[in-house]
DNA sequence: TAGATTGTTAATCGATTAACAATC
DNA sequence: TAGATTGTTAATCGATTAACAATC
């Protein structure tokens, strides 16, 4: 089957896996079908929006009945390419490039983590979910023998933008990046995912901040 | 200074923290002044969304001249409600418990980490970035004689939901959330930044598979 | 057939961008 | 004052929600 493939509005991107892991569920507990209004409520949506979400991508529903949960999940995996396995290297085997390792190993379908590098002599040679931690410096030789899609930044901002541009240089256009560094402001012709922990720290802490400002300022007008 | 304080957008809450970041390198590189204009460019966005964005909060601008960057970065600061360290704790000491404990106590200078739980045999007792892994069954007493705000759910779905219930009846309403559980789903009145990984790997995988598609279908109408 | 639910168009809502008077 | 840039209102754009004919 063929899809339709117009530009996907990003939020409708960012709601797809959500569908696929919901549907993941309803499948392992024999669900059979499901209706847009039913996945609405699990999404905490509208049936409305399940449905124009759906129709991005073709006509997966039967009027009457709903949606297959068992064609509806496979589907909607072909689209998000699960199963694909990118081949992706890690860069920086810290903390988190360890910890995302171990993710890609683990929890995804989507990626192959086919090495991981450092620059650090301490590092260099130990193992890290099977695989041995390389040399930063074969980065490139490594990336041209072995064909790599993805580049998953695990290192300090200082060291991102040279990273960065050698693994451009190689060819790898997708990128899983951890650091501060703005790719697509250097590099607009690449996929950039950002995950900014920090940033995500801050959102909370500022609505736990608003959340305290709000109960105070209630306080006061209660004792008025 | 007292701010505005009406409903922030989603969206403004999330540029918020960029904000941030990119005054604080202003600051480093002794810049002075900034216009709505420059910081747009640094945010790859528009000086009236900036513009917008600064006027939630108060009037930081000076006319003809633009913002001081030193002023704003700590108004900002103020309003993310930056040095405020509130005392969280994690759960699950595994890897993805022990990278954000390393974030939390290097990046971050909104949340103080008090302590780590975890249930494991193998875990309690070992020492993260100076924390001693305490023993899950101690949760509710250490968090009630510790005054915590936040919980950071770094355990399997499995056992997010006990975990979540048990934060919660000590009085815990907000969550930094590396689990799929939904938290908001049964506890409405908890402030939850969710964190998922696997979707966002999902989200770059169905990017670079569009990709894919779109080049082959641009080969195939130049075949023709 | 009647009931249910889809696919899709139209209406609404909210967020972004543009415009411009106010002002340093 | 003239130039620049703000704060703010108005216009536009895009995403969500509602409505409803089509259909199983």
């Amino acid at each position: 089957m063929v899809y339709k493939r117009e530009k996907i509005a990003s939020p409708v991107i960012r709601r797809l896996p959500r569908y696929y892991r919901f549907l993941q569920e309803l499948e392992r507990r024999d669900v059979v079908n499901v209706s847009s209004g039913e996945l609405a409520e699990l999404m905490r949506t509208t049936a409305s929006q399940v449905r124009q979400d759906l129709n991005c991508f073709g006509e997966f529903g039967q009027h009457g009945i709903g949606y297959r949960v068992e064609t509806l999940r496979a589907e909607i995996g072909k689209i998000l390419g699960i199963g694909e396995y990118y081949p992706a290297v890690i860069v920086g085997a810290g903390n988190i490039g360890t910890t995302m390792a171990n993710q890609i190993l683990c929890t995804t379908e989507c990626f192959n983590l086919v090495a991981i590098f450092d620059n650090s002599e301490s590092k260099i040679g130990s193992v890290v979910t099977g695989l041995t931690v390389r040399n930063s410096a074969e980065l490139e030789d490594f990336c041209t023998k072995t064909k790599v899609t993805t580049g998953i930044l695990c290192v300090p901002r200082e060291a991102a933008e040279e990273i960065t541009a050698r693994l451009y240089n190689v060819g790898i256009r997708s990128f899983w990046n951890f650091s501060h560094y703005d790719i697509m402001a250097k590099y607009p012709d690449t996929l950039v995912e950002n995950v900014h922990l920090n940033d995500s720290l801050m959102a909370l802490c500022f609505r736990i901040k608003q959340n305290e400002l709000a109960s105070m300022e209630e306080a006061q007008d209660n004792s008025k």
